[in-house]
DNA sequence: TCCTTAATAGTAATGATTATCTTTATTGTT
DNA sequence: AACAATAAAGATAATCATTACTATTAAGGA
């Protein structure tokens, strides 16, 4: 338990997400990255996105594999259930739904709200292919 | 591409999960018909929940791990970050959500909307002790 | 420059889920 | 009831995301 120090690798691991508008996955990150630090290794993208997120800098996303957002403020996201990809929706984050959840001994923090849908790309490609619907409730 | 058959797995699954109030995991309904059909394979369990999930008896739910809802009707959901479990929220699904949420291409179909928070018994027994928190936007 | 040790790279291990493949069982038909 | 066609099961291997482990590298203070 001693003391962070700086590392160039988090540096860039954190501007990488926060240039991204992906919210991407940690092998996103990785890939990219990893053309300007062939040496990289994905346990470090998964170590450093973790310790990021830990320190509050980043935002881990639920879901099968887990995204990350470098916008702190609570925000719903779009899902689309084609392709998996991420979106901000333009809708703010109501606090008062934490309120009213609660029951019973539930001692509520925060909810994530996810939008399930197609996303402009895949809409646009498959009016026609009917690919597995990947939904979550 | 055959037409579908009886089968007492399948059926057992459905019920297990029908029985439950836990929103299983596929592990979950494993251990559990397990004591009852000592041959059944992990496999068959997995393959059936999907099955059921696509034909509409069940809702899978998302997360790190899967878990599966008999209740059909789209509700909000409580999860415990502390061990994981996940209960029914007492307030109805807003359906008007999803046209808000709706912008550029998007084709917005349905919603996820998940509570994060401490169960009642992780609240009791942890005043002290932190786990690591698994928390999801 | 030297030391301490946090952090990395590389790789093995884990856990959930999916795929493959042989055997079993459902169901329509004799 | 026996038969044939094939969906589904059981067993196991493979895949994918993520975590753990270990020897080496590199912050950063003395």
């Amino acid at each position: 338990m001693g003391e962070r120090r700086f590392s160039r690798q988090r540096e860039r691991i954190y501007q990488a997400v926060r240039a991204s508008r992906a919210h991407p996955t940690a092998q996103m990150v990785y890939e990219e990255l990893r053309e300007q630090m062939p040496r990289l290794s994905l346990g470090t993208v998964y170590r450093n996105l973790h310790l990021l997120a830990e320190e509050g800098a980043l935002v881990e996303l639920g879901g099968p594999v887990a995204r990350f957002d470098a916008q702190l403020r609570p925000h719903p996201h779009l899902r689309c259930i084609r392709c998996g990809c991420v979106a901000d929706a333009e809708m703010a984050y109501d606090g008062s739904l934490d309120v009213q959840a609660a029951r019973d001994g539930w001692q509520v923090e925060s909810h994530s709200l996810i939008f399930n849908g197609i996303c402009p790309a895949c809409g646009k490609e498959s009016e026609h292919l009917k690919g597995d619907s990947i939904t979550w409730n």
